[in-house]
DNA sequence: TTCATTTCTTGCCATTTGGCAAGTGCTTTT
DNA sequence: AAAAGCACTTGCCAAATGGCAAGAAATGAA
């Protein structure tokens, strides 16, 4: 079967019966994004709950004075959605955006509620994944506020390799919340090491 | 009836019926915690998710220097939880510390998963909840990327004043990411405007 | 391959924030 | 009232990071 890797995920995150995750799966549409295309532009009400199974994303928004900060990088095998406007059926202030050639599987806000209230470990599965962003953020959030940018830079590096294969120097500096210039001299001393 | 500020808040959140609500806050037990008390150590499993009446909060943890970093501060009339470590039953790497004598109403973790799985509307609520603090959390990041210290401090004082009056300044200024050195001088600069 | 565009690096200097330590003022204890 | 403790402020200087602009390197197009 083609969703084999979303399987996988959902029974990995929350064990259900090979029948109930076929239930779940069927629900699913496969979605491709080319490179640098969106998944979500701001301005819109998101509705793609998006497990990623092969290729790179980023969101990214924009700060008071116009400059793109990227706030989430989106490796393969996790699932990629805007919270706050797909829950809460709000306006996007974020963009998603497809760095490599993506494909994965796409779920709308109706379908996905349909099946919270249906099968209940597939609620147990929208919360793990929820509570996970949540503590992502959190940590980045701590780490802001205690780091220095080179600990950020360390931390990145050591735990997610594959941002630096896959994103621009200015979309991970933005991450880190420094400066193209400042990262590249970062990186220039931390080589040295 | 005494936990009527509970039923507003979760009528406001989340529609239900009269029944459906006294159905919900039953469940729920009155708590009341002392200045300077925890709701919640490090190290604990958290089980309480509040309803914070009354009273004033904050979260805290401490970052690899051993300084105490301020995380978040709970206003009355919101819950109060970690997520983390309530709904994933893992240890609590941050403490819950009322900082005026607060009062609330609590529920386990296991009677509030009974309500989920049994009260629809409860559910909305519960996710409502979860992605709430997920975008406080995401702007906040958002902020400290990429605005100044004073620029932080000014929103805080705009949006939150409650916070001034009810927290230490090196609580604040380990929320806002700096010493307390340099909130007592941003705090002078602003003045003077 | 060659040219054009984009991305990344680097030098110079400015600005922001931190570290430390002394000092002020308020509150609590005795 | 004196002493002690805590919260906050301030001066001095250091360290981290930013802004700008020029140049180098990589990438993509013709």
């Amino acid at each position: 079967m083609k969703k084999e890797p979303l399987i996988n995920f959902v029974q990995k995150n929350s064990p259900a019966s090979k029948q109930t995750l076929m239930d779940i799966v069927e629900h699913f549409e496969e979605k491709t994004i080319f490179k640098n295309d969106y998944l979500l532009k701001e301005g819109q009400i998101s509705n793609d709950y998006l497990f990623l199974a092969d290729g790179f994303m980023r969101a990214f928004t924009f700060d008071t004075e116009g400059n793109e900060v990227t706030t989430y990088f989106y490796p393969k095998n996790r699932v990629v959605f805007e919270a706050s406007s797909f829950f809460m059926r709000t306006i996007s202030t974020e963009n998603i955006q497809a760095l490599t050639d993506c494909k994965g599987y796409s779920i709308t806000f109706e379908k996905l509620n349909m099946l919270f209230h249906s099968v209940p470990e597939f609620r147990e599965f929208g919360r793990a994944m929820l509570v996970k962003e949540f503590v992502a953020f959190k940590q980045r959030t701590l780490a802001m506020i205690n780091k220095s940018a080179e600990e950020r830079y360390a931390n990145l590096i050591n735990s997610n390799k594959e941002i630096f294969q896959n994103a621009q120097l200015k979309h991970i500096a933005s991450y880190l919340g420094i400066t193209d210039t400042s990262l590249s001299r970062i990186r220039k001393e931390f080589s040295k090491k």
